[in-house]
DNA sequence: ATTGTTGCAAATATTTTGCATCAAT
DNA sequence: ATTGATGCAAAATATTTGCAACAAT
């Protein structure tokens, strides 16, 4: 049977690793596809985007958001924020508010750092939501769930 | 000329902010589809599209991550923000690091709230970056950027 | 009449998958 | 021989756009 741990690190692999290390503007998929390209006219798009997320998922590299394929909507319009739950994907208000102490200490630092040219911030949170903390997760758990 | 703030509060456009507005698990776009053909079996999907997007725009209701449309790869893998421009659309280092004292607060009290179900979370700061906070942006604007 | 809005279909964009082939153990 | 990796093409997913028809001002 095969085995998820074992790989080798191939030619188009190590390219690719190089490419993501050596490049500190965040590149996208189809950027480093068109670098790797420079130096391996024939290699794939497939195959880049399937290392990336080989590389990722061992920690070599980092996957920025979006985690979400999807977009997703809220009707409650004030100042709140979310928990993605790493077991079923769903997601939640998180049980923090903007009241809380350290949000509170968060947000007034960053009004004072707008020299630095912030003018706001996305913050979520990942963990197990409410109904995956009291449910085994292993037994609740959803395939579909993406990864973080 | 069209005016684009001028409005038509149409059956369609109701229908989705109710649903928008009653359903608390942060619905996908196609999940406001179906709720909305429940009630009105011609709507489009466009139309959903259309109409999520501009009750967004005028703050009705919040549109969530992502907001990038793409996935982007970083190769320095150690802890560490990024900044996202709202100009030309630029992804890039946050000059605000873990060592910040706001940040460093966040984070303690992130590791004191473990009952909660947290265990990570994404912060990410909009505003402008290095590049367009010395030119004028508006000379420097990339009609491309993504929407905040 | 003007202009915002819709439904439909087609287009776009991004990412994933099936499969035969290739390559390293 | 076994199994991981590749290239290619096709499929899947999510979102946007062109356009003729409709509807509110």
């Amino acid at each position: 049977m095969r085995d998820r741990n074992k790989f080798r690190m191939t030619h188009q692999r190590m390219v690719i690793l190089e490419e993501v290390k050596k490049d500190h503007s965040h590149p996208t998929a189809d950027e480093i596809f068109a670098r790797a390209r420079g130096k391996m006219p024939k290699i794939s798009l497939a195959t880049v985007y399937r290392n990336l997320e080989m590389l990722a998922g061992r920690g070599l590299i980092r996957k920025l958001e979006p985690g979400r394929p999807q977009m997703r909507f809220d009707g409650e319009i004030h100042d709140h924020y979310h928990l993605t739950c790493m077991y079923c994907g769903r997601l939640e208000d998180s049980v923090i508010d903007s009241a809380d102490q350290a949000l509170a200490g968060l947000q007034h630092s960053l009004k004072n750092v707008n020299e630095s040219g912030i003018i706001s911030h996305r913050l979520e949170f990942v963990g197990l939501c409410k109904k995956c903390r009291t449910t085994k997760p292993s037994e609740e758990k959803d395939e579909n769930v993406s990864q973080i």
